[in-house]
DNA sequence: TTGACAGTTGAACATAAATTCAATTATAAT
DNA sequence: ATTATAATTGAATTTATGTTCAACTGTCAA
């Protein structure tokens, strides 16, 4: 229990060997953004109804435009971003662009995370 | 193949089948909204920070200021904010409040994440 | 009971992200 | 070639989010 030395934060009294510890113990920084950027990438209702639509069939731009009912603009906006985190990809046929999810780790994510939420629900309601 | 019906996108050609069968299939529009919700409680470095440094211990408010060179309220208002999601919990200690993670999905999300990003990583430099 | 400190809170401000809009590219059909 | 359509792009706009700032609450110690 000591006196901060850093200039920001007006702490007296910090737990010094568990904060050396875990500062130890964390990430890099660089790792820690990378992660914060993947959740970035999943943290919008239209990219969750996207990537739930994929998970069921490949589907192009149009489809999804109908089938959130949203412009298909604001849908590929949305879908570079998803690419660009490799979340997702598309393949041209003709005219079409079909995107389809890039690999398994999101179908896993999303497991947990439904897990998660159902847990926190029953939780709030107890 | 047929014209869109809805107001809003300008399709002439969705692929009906697939559509319809995916719109079947999807989760409610609620429980999309509640998946977005928790990425949204990761989505941002200061909290998959505090995520971090709670995974490796407990800590007060005072610890984590210091540990990330911020100020109580910025941080007590993340904290809030993951308290909301119940990613993390609190007990209150004298005048301190120790706080640390509310259960295990965090620590299983967090590894798959890594997992996706590593592989996305090598895929890049490939 | 007064002072000091850990933590919280709400409003203001600053920044980032989503959607819209207009224009553009690429492909297919006439 | 010309036209139509799927999709993309960049800039403008709107909306959401993070941090700061100042004030406040609760707890401990003198």
């Amino acid at each position: 229990m000591t006196k901060c030395k850093c200039a920001i934060c007006d702490c007296n009294t910090i737990h010094d060997e568990q904060v050396k510890l875990v500062k130890k113990k964390m990430l890099d920084d660089e790792s820690l953004m990378d992660i914060a950027d993947f959740y970035k990438a999943l943290a919008d209702s239209t990219r969750i109804k996207i990537i739930n639509a994929l998970e069921k069939s490949e589907l192009c731009v149009c489809d999804i435009s109908a089938l959130l009912n949203m412009t298909k603009s604001a849908i590929s906006h949305q879908l570079q971003n998803l690419k660009e985190m490799r979340l997702i990809k598309g393949r041209k046929s003709g005219k079409e662009v079909i995107y389809s999810l890039a690999d398994d780790h999101v179908r896993q994510v999303f497991e947990i995370s439904m897990q998660h939420i159902k847990e926190a629900k029953r939780e709030s309601k107890g």
